[in-house]
RNA sequence: GGGUUGGUAGCUCAGCGGUAGAGCAGCGGCCUUUUAAGCCGUUGGUCCAGGGUUCAAAUCCCUGCCAACCCA
């Protein structure tokens, strides 16, 4: 960043040179009086004629040198027009005026000011006929037709990505829109948005890591909140009987793909809502927005083809390997060596290549295998215990799913219940061996996960039942739920936040809105007895009293209206929008580690 | 935390034991309607850092730093 390499020292000569002549290369500027792309598309439109005069201002992307006759291109967050300059017509102005326009420097910022015509080829242009610099850029912008691709500079300095592609930059100006939807809905529902502390004594409405804090004053801890609900629920009792925030939350876990340590956070509560309620409003919601921003309900995916060719790479070459010759098979028919083979070859395609049909094919002949394995074996069905190969088949089949699918339909929504998902894709997944996976006792549910289901590496031994359970649908079901679901009626102990279910008391009156494969949102109807909300919240502090926020249960003694309420991951949302598979392209500046 | 891959000119990348390379950008020259302008010439490097092996290391080995991806 400290670095003074050649071209940076030019630039700095540029600088001194322009000082010396009496120039300040960084004047402040009246008003443009039309953008960039504004003057562009107006002049394309018919609003503006050839000949009328435009004063526009902008950072320079392009530099074609004619001798006499010089082309650049301005650009502003409007867009580019291009900008000719005459030798002859720019002296007129003054005699140094052409020679100071040479020394100008791609990335330098300019107001312009001339009339609009058109060049041979049609290109609309402004005719220069004076100019003044607004900032003169003294290091190099990146090449201008690769871009920027090495991923460390993109996220170090967002800046430079912003300026050297369009795409980028079109994806946050859509996540501003977003929000801005976002607002606008609530709003127009009669919502009130507020703002609670995100600094806190006692953490809550979530269980995870937060980052802790000093008060210097105070002479007190504190911790970056987790979560927006406690604070919500508050003014809820308080009377504010719609209300929102949007804001960030913090959470000190690990970062990835999905995963910011802080991201940005919607909650919404409503009282005398519950969770249909919600669903209904999430679905508006989200359609609304897809309708405004994107411009449509059916979004397209991206195929992140890494992960393939992992799970590939493992079915393939793992030494218990069900696929292939020196497997199980002993040896391959042709049909199967020539489905064996097209396996092989996403792995050695180009990136770009693999297409979201090609990994549909791939999860096919994982069906065709199985089935080409139970004619060879008969009597596979015969310990109640399903064959590896069969699992390998299943699993790499059910892995596959979520990169299969190409679009996200936000037409249809179904709400099936977490129970009935669960049970059918373990039923699946074992060939209906184990067709109610809740008629199983909990031992042995925790078998069939482990030695069936391969859920080994996810399932601790200290696991509770619940939670043996949450493994299956959270490894097996939510990744494959790629288009809108509302997963409903979860168990009670998943969510100590929400109200039972009158109908069924194991279950609680929850929604978790699953689209792309991840949970976008959940919704309950909120659980407003603070008798039973004081006995959940107990048992997930695990006896530490500490952990209790005794000023939000006094809260809710006080009374709060039975009310729905959602959270929405922003982040994830504009990722599911706007087709991105990393939260590191929907977030500004990602965190990294600190450099040097 | 573990595994894989990567870090070479401002940018994008090649080179993978034997003189540090290309394209673009830059600089100089030619060209008064070009647009990834073109043509001629040319500058530019702590090859991420440190250690080791070797007659010789950008290249092989080790350690560290940073990043991406996968897994936890």
């Amino acid at each position: 960043m400290d670095d003074t390499n050649s071209l940076i020292q030019q630039r700095r000569d540029k600088l001194k040179a322009l000082n010396e002549a009496g120039v300040d290369p960084f004047k402040n500027f009246a008003k443009p009086t039309h953008g960039c792309g504004a003057a562009r598309e107006m002049f394309e439109r018919g609003d503006l004629k050839e000949g009328d005069r435009v004063l526009i201002a902008g950072r320079i992307t392009a530099h074609r040198d004619m001798g006499k006759s010089q082309f650049i291109d301005l650009k502003d967050v409007s867009g580019r027009i291009q900008v000719y300059a005459q030798k002859q017509e720019l002296e007129k102005r003054g005699p140094t005026q052409f020679e100071i326009f040479k020394q100008l420097d791609l990335a330098d910022f300019i107001a312009a000011e001339g009339t609009l015509f058109r060049t041979r080829t049609g290109e609309p242009s402004v005719k220069l006929e004076s100019f003044v610099i607004l900032s003169k850029a003294l290091r190099p912008p990146p090449a201008k037709w690769e871009g920027l691709a090495d991923p460390e500079i993109r996220y170090r300095q967002r800046y430079l990505d912003l300026i050297s592609s369009d795409e980028v930059k079109a994806t946050f100006l859509k996540r501003s829109m977003i929000v801005r939807e976002i607002r606008a809905f609530f709003h127009e529902r009669g919502y009130v948005e507020v703002e609670t502390p995100m600094m806190q004594a006692i953490p809550g409405g979530a269980a995870a890591q937060p980052f802790k804090t000093h008060h210097n004053a105070l002479g007190c801890e504190f911790y970056l909140r987790i979560a927006l609900e406690l604070y919500l629920k508050r003014l809820l009792v308080g009377g504010i009987d719609k209300v929102f925030e949007i804001g960030r939350n913090f959470r000190n876990e690990g970062l990835s793909r999905r995963h910011n340590p802080e991201f940005t956070m919607l909650e919404a509560y409503e009282a005398y809502g519950d969770y249909a309620t919600m669903m209904e409003t999430v679905e508006s919601l989200v359609k609304r927005i897809a309708e405004r921003v994107v411009g449509k309900l059916v979004l397209g995916r991206t195929l992140a083809v890494e992960p393939v060719r992992r799970l590939l790479e493992d079915a393939l070459n793992s030494p218990q390997a069900a696929f292939g010759p020196g497997s199980l098979w002993g040896r391959l028919e042709a049909e199967q060596a020539e489905r064996f083979a097209f396996l092989q070859s996403l792995l050695t395609l180009a990136p770009e290549t693999v297409t979201f049909a090609e990994v549909a094919k791939a999860r096919a002949i994982c069906v065709e295998f199985k089935q080409w394995y139970k004619e060879l074996h008969p009597d596979w069905n015969q310990q109640a215990s399903l064959p590896v190969q069969i699992q390998a088949f299943n699993r790499l089949e059910r892995a596959l799913r979520p990169y299969s699918e190409s679009e996200i339909d936000l037409n249809v929504w179904n709400k099936p219940r977490y129970r009935d998902l669960v049970r059918q894709a373990v039923s699946e997944m074992t060939e209906g061996l184990f067709p109610d996976w809740f008629a199983l006792s909990p031992e042995d549910r925790k078998n069939v996960a482990v030695n069936q289901l391969g859920l080994g590496g996810d399932i601790a031994a200290a696991y509770e039942d619940f939670e043996v359970t949450g493994a299956v649908f959270e490894k097996l079901v939510e990744p494959t739920l790629i288009q809108p679901t509302f997963v409903t009626h979860l168990p009670k102990q998943l969510v100590p936040l929400a109200k039972l279910d009158p109908n069924d008391p194991t279950s609680v009156e929850v929604f978790e809105c699953c689209i792309n494969g991840q949970e976008i949102s959940p919704g309950y109807s909120e659980q407003n007895d603070p008798v039973a909300q004081r006995e959940a919240l107990e048992h997930q502090a695990g006896g530490e009293q500490q952990k209790l926020d005794e000023d939000f249960l006094a809260a809710l003694e006080h009374g709060m209206p039975p009310a729905g309420g959602i959270g929405i991951g922003i982040d994830r949302l504009c990722m599911m929008l706007l087709g991105q598979e990393s939260i590191r392209d929907v977030i500004l500046f990602p965190q990294l580690r600190p450099k040097v």
